[in-house]
RNA sequence: GUGGCCGUAGCUCAAUGGUAGAGCUCCAGGUUGUGGUCCUGGCUGUUGCGGGUUCGAGUCCCGUCGGUCACCCCA
């Protein structure tokens, strides 16, 4: 019996790697004043289809009928649910908000390196807040949560855009507004696409005067004035390095309306593992215009970031001391002589009370074994108690090391050893 | 959704169309107090599944399911 395609088991070892994950997400979401917020994971269909995600992401729903003849699906990214959250209780909060979560996305898609059909996805939001510091700020943690991870600017690039830099350049020819959405969608592929077929595109659109080589000139222009703000901000933070201006991020979801942006890995052959912008018609929209709160936050999938992990060093090292320091347990009783399992017992239960990961042979067993067993579970020390108890031998397993202590130091000497 | 490659033991893989194997893991031993590298023994397969060709199919053909890579797109 195997899980659905697309969908894991996780064993005890992949739930640690999600574990290092998720709490470094939590924990530097938290230093910038986030807070952990959670929605259902089935939603009524309603929400996505409304103009709101857009584009390619409705092919994608895993969508049925419930019992009760609903239309519903399960949620393909956070922010829909987000935004029906936040317009519903408008009133009851101060802005700005800092909001994240951790939950699973589902999208029917075929599945490959990094891509499943369901993963976990740290979302994070700051809404009510117009200004180019909102940007920067989410930037900021979007680095920060790379930083944290053990990537630098030679290992990620944060790609940087802005959807209003394309309405301005679209305005000087004539394009009209309704078109906007199918020009981006042009830009979006012609770095994968012949010249002639993006050619072809445009001349479909009313333009005047527009030509691929214009267009090309735009996207090579050194200096884009809108996202100037935004970079000396970055700059200011010492963040500056992560940045890289590039016009042709344009995203496919159909709610941003300025910023945008996606965290590219460079190494490992990856794709995006992030992506987000300012999106502030959503929640209006959402809402009927009862609630208008501009909003920027992004998004960010465990399936890449557990592959990604892999592929740096710095990175790989970093969270293997995680996986050291929670290992199962710390120390292992190894019960030498049967007459003295009872006062094993009562140590390993005194240990426990102090906090210590503690564990021991549950049948009797040859000392041998018993020191297999320990390594085996990951633990720091191995505690022998056999017939000259209560004097007890410790020894560290990584170095071999060995020293006689007698019980009633036992806690106190691990405390000062276990850092 | 489109195309390429691949499905053999828990894992990694082998087997000119002719009796399904190895290494690792796991389990039990190496008699009574010391583990990562020793030795011995043991377990596991409807060769992904279903058809077909053949005296005979893990091997060839078709279908199907699963994996993987690329496209697509994105987390």
């Amino acid at each position: 019996m195997k899980p659905l395609s697309g969908f894991r088991d996780l064993l005890p070892g992949d739930y640690a790697r999600r574990r290092y994950l998720t709490e470094g997400w939590r924990d530097v979401a938290r230093r910038y004043g986030f807070v952990e917020f959670d929605g259902p994971t089935l939603e009524s269909l309603e929400l996505y289809q409304k103009k709101n995600s857009g584009g390619e992401i409705l092919t994608q729903l895993y969508q049925f009928t419930d019992r009760g003849d609903r239309t519903v699906a399960l949620r393909p990214e956070m922010t829909p649910t987000l935004a029906r959250i936040v317009a519903a209780h408008d009133r009851e909060f101060s802005k700005p908000l800092r909001w994240f979560n951790v939950g699973s996305c589902f999208r029917y898609e075929r599945q490959q390196r990094g891509r499943l059909r369901e993963f976990l996805q740290l979302n994070c939001d700051l809404l009510g807040e117009r200004s180019v510091t909102a940007d920067a700020e989410v930037i900021a943690l979007l680095i920060d949560l790379l930083r944290h991870f053990g990537f630098g600017p030679n290992d990620v690039t944060i790609r940087l855009s802005d959807r209003l830099a394309w309405h301005d350049f679209l305005e000087q020819f004539g394009i009209k507004k309704e078109n906007t959405a199918d020009f981006l969608n042009v830009v979006d592929k012609m770095e994968r696409e012949p010249q002639e077929k993006t050619e072809e595109k445009i001349s479909l659109l009313q333009h005047s005067g527009l030509t691929v080589d214009k267009l090309r000139d735009f996207m090579a222009s050194p200096r884009i004035p809108v996202l100037e703000p935004l970079l000396e901000e970055l700059e200011a933070r010492g963040l500056r390095d992560f940045i890289k201006p590039d016009l042709s991020i344009v995203r496919g979801l159909a709610y941003y309306t300025g910023v945008v942006f996606e965290a590219f890995a460079l190494k490992g052959n990856l794709r995006a593992v992030a992506g987000g912008g300012r999106y502030d018609r959503l929640i209006h929209d959402l809402s009927n215009g009862a609630v208008t709160l501009p909003a920027v936050g992004f998004g960010m999938g465990d399936a890449v970031m557990l592959e990604f992990l892999k592929e740096v060093p710095r990175a790989t090292d970093r969270e293997a001391s995680f996986h050291q320091a929670t290992a199962a347990c710390q120390v292992y009783l190894v019960i030498a002589d049967e007459a003295q399992r009872a006062h094993a017992i009562r140590l390993a239960q005194q240990l426990r009370d102090a906090g210590v990961r503690v564990a021991f042979s549950l049948a009797p067993e040859r000392v041998g074994k018993q020191f297999s067993a320990a390594e085996n579970v990951g633990a720091t020390f191995a505690v022998m108690i056999g017939a000259e108890w209560p004097q007890l031998k410790v020894k560290r397993l990584s170095s071999r090391e060995e020293v006689s202590i007698p019980v009633e130091s036992l806690s106190t000497w691990l405390s000062s050893e276990i850092s």
